[in-house]
DNA sequence: CACCATGTTCCTTG
DNA sequence: CCAAGGAACATGGT
């Protein structure tokens, strides 16, 4: 399910339920996704904190916890993977085949699931710190991003992959950006002329901004039967949220007409994973 | 059986 | 130290 916009509305749907609630019971269904942390130290950190809030760096959901007779608060790190989702469920209701850890709230369980396991829910928050800056804040400049550019030869779709230029565009919006710009993704970073880098910079923001946007007008609280599957899925197979997929310019349009010059989308392979593009308004 | 999938980390090489 | 490329992780859909 997640990039940046994705992880954004979730944090702001969960933020409002998970406020004050209490941390009851700790039950790691794989350990997996703790790692480095262990399911003792997650058991010991979490039984009887207190959720005092919910925020995002990134693609990462940062929880605050207060741990009872404690001053310091404790910061839970959450990332989706490819595939993992955060819900809150009754307690009484069924686990899902890939729940990974699930907290009890009382009458509530938060659930982790992830077909995957690439995602993590841990209190290693080391990786944060390789995060380059958000997009959507003032600390992301077009001359920071400049400069980071220059020091680069990778193709420009491969190099905005890269957390640590900029943190939370994956391998949608990455196409997204460049056609918003008008860039192509064969591009090497350090060539991009400086009103590329400009219009690239306004893209990212724009694509990201808007796909908030979006996402916040998705009512998220139904019940889980009708929207856990829905919910944040965003390719286009038959079940995909239509209304989200058609967003989307390039991705997975492999063969459509290109919205703004009708020639066809193509799909490459660039560092093993797909991009889309019109092979017209991206020439350069 | 093949290939594809919203992501990151680890290892190697230069 | 840094940049870059590729495998690995694990499961499921087509």
């Amino acid at each position: 399910m997640p990039e940046l916009p994705e992880v954004e509305v979730l944090v702001r749907h969960l933020a409002p339920l998970l406020k004050n609630k209490t941390i009851r019971a700790v039950n790691v269904r794989r350990a997996k996704v703790l790692l480095p942390t262990s399911p003792h130290q997650l058991r010991r950190a979490l039984t009887g904190a207190k959720f005092t809030g919910v925020s995002r760096r990134g693609k990462f959901l940062l929880f605050t916890l207060r741990q009872p007779q404690r001053r310091e608060s404790l910061l839970l790190l959450g990332h989706l993977g490819m595939t993992g989702r955060i819900y809150l469920q009754p307690a009484n209701a069924a686990l899902p085949k890939h729940a990974a850890v699930v907290l009890n709230l009382g009458r509530q369980d938060f659930i982790y699931e992830d077909q995957r396991y690439f995602g993590r829910l841990t209190l290693a928050t080391a990786n944060l710190a390789r995060l380059g800056p958000e997009p959507l804040a003032a600390e992301f400049t077009v001359e920071r991003f400049s400069q980071a550019l220059k020091r680069s030869v990778q193709p420009i779709k491969v190099k905005l992959l890269d957390q640590s230029l900029v943190a939370g565009v994956g391998n949608i919006y990455a196409s997204e950006a460049l056609f918003r710009a008008g860039i192509s993704p064969r591009r090497s970073a350090r060539r991009l002329k400086p009103e590329q880098v400009r219009r690239l910079w306004r893209a990212v923001r724009r694509v990201l901004a808007e796909a908030i946007a979006c996402g916040s007008t998705i009512p998220l609280n139904h019940g889980a039967a009708v929207g856990r599957d829905r919910l944040f899925y965003f390719g286009r197979a038959a079940n995909a949220v239509d209304y989200y997929a058609e967003r989307l310019r390039v991705y997975d349009r492999d063969g459509e007409p290109c919205v703004r010059c009708g020639a066809a989308i193509k799909r490459i392979t660039q560092a093993a994973r797909s991009t889309f593009y019109c092979p017209h308004c991206q020439r350069q």
